[in-house]
DNA sequence: ACGCGCGTTCTAA
DNA sequence: TTAGAACGCGCGT
């Protein structure tokens, strides 16, 4: 399975640090270049040599995620000092405790919606889902390891079952290493 | 397969 | 700005 990344991110020059936007995934290069056109993407210009060394370490890092690396991307990006653009994006209550408990899902551990509803004391079940839908980096907020009550997958990035979104979900929990999805 | 529940977003006043 | 309708990576029956 061919997957496309493209990241969306600032460099703050004064902070010396990178603010990641978006993490987007796609299935062919046409869809990255549609995407680039339709938000009017600028290439990255990497003349700063900080930035240009920050943005290959993440680089390497979601390859050797993809490659079946056992990396807490989320505690790797910390460690980088990358800021992630949540509190822009998720303005609510709620939506932060959803976003705060899907950052304590481990690699090789999945949750339910049901479950974290329990966490979060909310029965909410497809708010949650629409929390994780709404997530502008998946990989990093493993919305993939969220699965329905029943066992089955449940969407991914905005869609349902049987289609390519939920075929690279399955496959992200395969990478994982966990096994038993209806 | 249907009805329900509930946070968010869209829509029309 | 505000009420209310519509919408969802879901759940229970």
């Amino acid at each position: 399975m061919n997957i496309f990344i493209l990241l969306s991110y600032k460099y703050l020059k004064n902070k010396k640090k990178i603010k990641l936007e978006e993490l987007d995934i796609f299935k062919n290069e046409r869809e990255v270049l549609d995407y680039i056109k339709l938000n009017n993407l600028e290439p990255s210009s990497k003349n700063n040599s900080n930035e240009a060394a920050l943005l290959s370490e993440i680089e390497n890092l979601v390859l050797n995620y993809l490659q079946g690396q056992k990396l807490n991307l989320y505690k790797e990006f910390k460690k980088l000092n990358i800021e992630l653009d949540l509190n822009d994006k998720f303005k609510s209550d709620f939506s932060r405790k959803v976003i705060e408990t899907l950052l304590t899902i481990n690699l090789g551990e999945i949750t339910t919606y049901y479950d974290i509803g329990k966490k979060i004391n909310s029965k909410a079940f497809r708010a949650i889902g629409n929390v994780c839908k709404a997530n502008p980096i998946p990989l990093i907020i493993p919305c993939h390891r969220v699965l329905r009550k029943n066992g089955e997958i449940g969407g991914f990035m905005g869609k349902s079952d049987k289609t390519w979104e939920t075929k690279l979900k399955r496959r992200l929990l395969k990478l994982e290493g966990y096994k038993a999805i209806k």
